[in-house]
DNA sequence: CTAATTCATTAGTAAATACTAATTTATCGA
DNA sequence: TCGATAAATTAGTATTTACTAATGAATTAG
């Protein structure tokens, strides 16, 4: 019962971990809204599955749900991966890599 | 025997999914290279189990190795970070944020 | 009301995972 | 040469996980 809550960090990266939920998560991203029908649709997995998947993702913030008679629609919460680029963040990763990108870029516009 | 090699995606994500497993590679990142050993130590684990998470975090790309002696030196691999890096860079998040932080730094520097 | 549709939830299962303890291989120092 | 230390590997285990099939709850249409 000791329900030690996990970091954000890992509750995001285990939510993107499965490519069966991340395929969903991107489904879900690509439309604006989306229902549970649709997306169990060419899933390959059955529709339980994909509530279960899509309840792990909202558990994690990483989507949001809007109830309309039967229907529930789906839309992605972007923000939810705010933990993962906080993380990142600190690696450095970004600023060398995309800076090098930029400086690449503004001497082909201006050599 | 139908080995499907899994997405880089999936390979980083499992990797650092794992909160011990994302510990291992935040020290050794923190550190310019640091043995088994002393990766073992106060990590609460056994030393089997970390050598375990060095094999996963190497088979994602996300460290290397330098063998001395009878010690094995792991350093991080950053780049090992790029297939994440690229994944979420589809989702927009990077610019938006980031060229606000960019934003409020230059505002800083020269008001 | 009844039948059909949508979604969530449950119970059960097979596979994956994170660990330990023990062993193996290699290197070092006395 | 021996014993000690470092790291990888193995076998075994308990827990977690991703799934299915079935059921339940709510809403809509005839």
């Amino acid at each position: 019962m000791i329900e030690a809550a996990p970091n954000p960090v890992t509750t995001v990266m285990r939510a993107l971990a499965d490519p069966t939920r991340r395929a969903v998560f991107e489904r879900v991203f690509e439309s604006k809204e989306i229902s549970v029908a649709e997306l169990t649709r060419g899933s390959g997995v059955t529709q339980g599955a994909i509530s279960q998947h899509l309840k792990s993702l909202k558990q994690a913030g990483l989507v949001a749900e809007r109830a309309e008679g039967r229907n529930v629609y789906y839309r992605a919460a972007p923000q939810g991966l705010e933990p993962l680029v906080t993380w990142m963040d600190h690696y450095g990763v970004f600023w060398r890599e995309r800076f090098q990108n930029l400086r690449d870029l503004l001497k082909e516009i201006d050599p």
